[in-house]
DNA sequence: TTGCATGCAAATGATTTGCAGTCGT
DNA sequence: ACGACTGCAAATCATTTGCATGCAA
């Protein structure tokens, strides 16, 4: 890990900019939670641990210049917050979601079904893929079940 | 056209909601820019134009309930603001996002490559599937040439 | 009448910005 | 001292909500 840092003290400082207490302490949350999707207020709360006194104007100013160093992306999923991954060519997420329309229930699928697509992508469109997201709507095993009585009952 | 609207009015009205006429100039704005995606701002415009009495947040009510309703899709490309798109009349309106983390541009895929796994999907979990949305968050095209130049002149 | 719909204005939540003070070089 | 960096509070932007009114069955 201070491997990493370092590494990133010097991308800032080839940019002419430093590696201050409040940035290094954003870094190593990013560092230690390199499996999740952040939001910045999540990253602010985690940071606020180890750094009470750091502000949220600083969070977000500071993922915005890691963003623009491309250390961090900034990605979107749809849900009102952005949200910030360190950018470790090797960490790859994947999760699809089955979400019944009828109960609300949402099941998530651990498997990987779309590492094939992911190539073709590279290859035919060159669009290098840092992130999916893949959610079916439809209708769970439950409710089909619950339709089924309820049909024969009438 | 006509027949569309009637469609969605008779959608509107399984559910017991009516079509009235701020939702009918609203529809009829979003059929008329099938092609583009609209954020809701764009469709408060253009159907001020239409019916200069409406306000936004019946806009945005309606917008949001068609997209209940599965009549438009709501989208997130992470420019910060919500985009709308009307469901064509075909099932196969099948299209995934790429979506470039970097420059915040959106590219269409038509293709639809997930017909196998919805098949898995129904067998091995039981899961009817309705409706998908698939997005790949990454860097396009124009971004890597421009990271590249970048990082050669350093 | 009853309740869904509407327009407006105010509230919200995420993010950004202005500014005065702080710190390292 | 200079400029980069910070915390705080106020500003902004997209979206939502409260509420009194309107309208159709």
């Amino acid at each position: 890990m201070e491997a990493q840092i370092d590494k990133i003290k010097q991308q800032l400082q080839s940019q002419g900019y430093k590696l201050t207490p409040q940035r290094e302490a954003t870094v190593r949350v990013l560092l230690e939670n390199e499996e999740d999707h952040l939001s910045a207020e999540d990253v602010f709360m985690l940071v606020k641990e180890k750094a009470p006194e750091i502000g949220l104007a600083t969070v977000y100013r500071t993922l915005e210049l890691l963003s623009e160093l491309h250390v961090v992306h900034k990605l979107n999923f749809g849900d009102g917050v952005a949200r910030y991954d360190l950018r470790g060519d090797d960490t790859k997420h994947h999760h699809h979601h089955l979400i019944c329309v009828q109960c609300g229930s949402m099941q998530e699928i651990m498997d990987d079904w779309l590492g094939p697509l992911e190539e073709r992508l590279e290859k035919e469109y060159s669009f290098h893929v840092i992130d999916h997201r893949l959610d079916f709507q439809g209708i769970c095993k439950s409710c089909q079940e619950k339709d089924q009585k309820k049909d024969t009952e009438s």
